[in-house]
DNA sequence: GGTAAGCCTGTACCTGGGTACCGGATGCAA
DNA sequence: TTGCATCCGGTACCCAGGTACAGGCTTACC
């Protein structure tokens, strides 16, 4: 173990805050670093990849839990489970994108009809009395 | 005034909690109904009508604040201001939807490599080191 | 060895949109 | 008039993903 970084150091290089280091310390995701006689912690050099991953797995669309049990399990032997959650995830984004073009859509028909009111639209033919879009279904 | 609804009444016809009702009352989005000698709320019956419409435009992604902003402008007078903020928000919702599909881009790249790790993946050509996805500009 | 920068723990706070609980007061019907 | 359902205000809590601050210790450099 060559030269090991500090907080600080491993914060400023991932881009992240010192105290996101600590919380996900908490959370699991980073696994507790060896300590100087002081108490000061001190983080092998890749810790700042694993900090990357972590942040590309989060833009993929995976809570922090979920990246904890991801890291888990990969960490100790291959596994499925990230092609498999990788394919829930892809049905919930397309859940996502279905109910945001929906919104589109009546949000475009409020701009073409030229809305001028929530509630007491002078527009004719308004489309608002109508704009009541089924709530999206839970994908929890 | 005839036939004025009770909290509880409210509530239950327009499928929201009570508490919400206080709580739209403090942000501004339901004005103060008059009380009982007692106290308590009576709220005239075209308050769920305006209840349905907070929840609809919140569908369309407009936060309480804007929605309070709405019906607070749109109560005095007709303006663009509606369809100003409709169109803006269509592009939000655009770059919201631009983003999900890159997401599910890279998502559907791990599907096919058969990836096993977000760290130690042992797929060949493993996409995962390149998922290093943009973070979206801040629309805010 | 002095001193400033950095790090420590613990706790509180932030956003947004609500929800829950408490002790006490009201409303309404029998 | 009694009894139960409902409502009152105030405060605290929930979710996720962090961020901030206070008061005290450590490390690094001159």
């Amino acid at each position: 173990m060559r030269a090991a970084l500090r907080t600080g150091e491993v914060a400023a290089l991932a881009g992240v805050n010192i105290q996101t280091l600590r919380y996900y310390e908490r959370r699991g995701l980073l696994t507790e670093p060896i300590r100087s006689t002081g108490g000061h912690r001190l983080y092998p050099p890749d810790t700042v990849a694993l900090l990357t991953v972590i942040k590309a797995a989060q833009r993929l669309g995976f809570t922090l839990d979920e990246v904890a049990d991801l890291l888990d399990t990969g960490r100790r032997h291959p596994t499925p489970d990230l092609r498999r959650r990788a394919i829930d995830k892809i049905a919930e984004i397309d859940a996502r994108i279905a109910d945001l073009t929906a919104i589109r859509h009546t949000l475009t028909e409020v701009v073409e009809a030229h809305c001028d009111s929530l509630t007491n639209c002078t527009c004719p033919d308004c489309p608002l009395p109508f704009a009541t879009l089924a709530v999206p279904a839970d994908p929890a």
